[in-house]
RNA sequence: GGCGCGAUGGUCAAGCGGUUAAGACACCACCCUUUCACGGUGGUAACACGAGUUCGAGUCUCGUUCGCGUCACCA
């Protein structure tokens, strides 16, 4: 059979990591075996929604490459993919009223307040658990309410004895002793479904085959799968994830500052980059290897070795893996994405270019840039100690004494490029006996008042250009007399 | 509090009864080098605890501890 998964996020904002992390693994887990990808929106709860949520959700998907095979935008044979779309035309109220006929599910009319008074408070904690009340009001109670108008929702109906058992791919089997499992709300008084029962009814009406979802699902599905059993259709198969966490093991949140996915984007990430190491996160390979384009993903992936215990989201091995992927990018594509932050600290006409592929090894994030490059605008305040390199040899009188030297070789030599330029100065350097370092140095601190540089004194000076070099060593002259 | 789940270095993790307990990030050292990176080499660092099963346990069982999840007309 064809394995059918589905990503169905709540259009109620940002998408977290955790919710990518779910909806590459149904994903993956789909085209592993040239299954189809769904999307379906579950809109059910008017009051977070969000505006331009949907389009967020949208976005993050294409931008990463899980592009769905159905979806609301696209159709397909299982539509509408949209619950309030579904909602409209009846049909989980459909479903909800089959399940009363079958004696499990019933109507409840309990107002807020004494829905108020069965909550109890216990470690700081309010939970509630349904006392079944309205379960055994007469059919003519219920007729009589419902012809008054009376709000009403519709609850599951479960057993008080025994016990249900589900299995899980990862986790095995896992048994809940039904006295645990309260009667949820399926239909809202806005007669919307809740989430917990549209779901069910929208994976068997879709044909989902494998049901990907992170663990805080585990302890309700026991009551899914006697909604199931309750209708009579087969139970899809299940596969929890684990809960992905920051770095105090607490559930990723907005102040994290690295909770969605386009925070990480904006930090200076690469899409590919996030997606690589959101997989990892989770799941590991048979191999040792680490990075995967998303169709190597699809060829490697296996569920079965997913993990079950949470994991902490690590910035500092995304970082890593954000530069290995600069490091392996094509370097025209990296100068064209690097750009605008190039000229957001160098406004005049260099060969941004160059420039680009001298940072591109060295950053792992593109706001890294600006720290690297700045000099090329202007040469900051800089301690004349600079010049007083133990490793070179060199001291603020030899300095002096190089660039007065340089200059008017510099002012001279006919082609001002890396190439000849560092030939230059190596047989300057040879001809008075003394290293390579001990002329860049002072060159290269002289070009940009810094203690680190994205390339070498030759790489710089020819950037910079013949006007700008000399100018600037002629300052540093002026700075070390 | 009930129920459920989880537990290998600081982090991600391999391991699925017998290993010198992989690998990666981070960290440190050295090498390379026109600075810093990159790259290369090496190093520090882990099976939460206690019983049991077994010739043998990180691997299986039970308990303890800790952590997380859940107990909504949110998903």
């Amino acid at each position: 059979m064809k394995i059918r998964t589905r990503y169905a996020p709540s259009p109620t904002g940002r998408m977290h990591v955790g919710n990518l992390r779910t909806a590459l693994y149904a994903y993956l887990i789909a085209k592993h075996e040239d299954g189809d990808y769904i999307l379906r929106i579950e809109d059910t709860d008017q009051e977070r929604e969000m505006a331009g949520a949907v389009d967020i959700i949208y976005n993050t998907l294409k931008e990463t490459g899980l592009l769905w095979d159905e979806g609301p935008d696209i159709g397909g044979g299982f539509g509408p993919y949209v619950q309030s779309v579904r909602q409209a035309q009846g049909l989980y109220m459909e479903y909800a009223k089959k399940l009363i006929e079958k004696g499990e599910a019933y109507y409840c009319f309990c107002d807020e307040e004494r829905l108020n008074s069965l909550k109890k408070t216990v470690n700081g904690e309010e939970i509630m658990v349904y006392d079944k009340h309205c379960l055994y009001l007469s059919k003519e109670e219920v007729e009589a309410n419902l012809a008054a108008g009376k709000p009403f929702v519709i609850r599951q109906n479960n057993p008080k004895e025994g016990t249900t058992t589900f299995h899980d791919e990862l986790y095995g089997d896992i048994s809940v002793d039904n006295s645990e499992l309260d009667d949820m709300v399926l239909i809202k008084s806005d007669g919307f479904p809740t989430y917990n029962f549209a779901n069910v009814v929208d994976d068997h009406l879709m044909g989902i085959t494998h049901v990907v979802r992170g663990c805080e699902y585990l302890s309700s599905t026991p009551k899914y799968n006697r909604l199931y059993e309750a209708f009579g259709w087969d139970i899809p198969k299940y596969i929890h994830c684990p809960t992905i966490t920051n770095e105090e093991h607490k559930k990723l949140s907005k102040r994290s500052g690295h909770s969605s996915f386009q925070d990480l984007v904006d930090l200076g990430y690469l899409p590919e980059a996030i997606l690589n190491y959101v997989a990892l996160l989770g799941w590991s390979p048979a191999s040792d290897r680490e990075i995967f384009t998303l169709k190597e993903l699809c060829e490697e992936f296996d569920y079965s070795r997913i993990a079950k215990s949470p994991a902490v989201f690590d910035m500092a091995k995304l970082a890593w893996m954000n530069g290995e992927y600069f490091k392996a990018m094509d370097p025209e594509k990296f100068c064209e994405l690097a750009l605008p932050y190039l000229k957001e600290t160098i406004h005049k006409e260099l060969d941004f270019k160059k420039i680009a592929e001298m940072v591109r090894t060295r950053i792992e994030k593109f706001p890294d840039i600006k720290d690297h490059v700045d000099f090329f605008e202007c040469v900051p305040e800089y301690d004349s100690d600079l010049y007083v390199s133990k490793k070179q040899k060199t001291t603020k009188e030899s300095s002096l004494a190089v660039l007065k030297d340089v200059l008017p070789m510099l002012k001279e030599t006919e082609c001002f490029t890396n190439d000849a330029l560092f030939e230059l100065l190596k047989s300057y350097a040879e001809k008075n006996e003394k290293k390579v370092g001990f002329v860049m140095w002072p060159i290269r601190t002289a070009l940009s008042g810094k203690l680190m540089t994205p390339a070498g004194a030759t790489e710089i000076l020819e950037v910079l250009g013949r006007d700008e070099s000399v100018l600037r060593i002629e300052k540093a002259i002026e700075k070390l007399s």
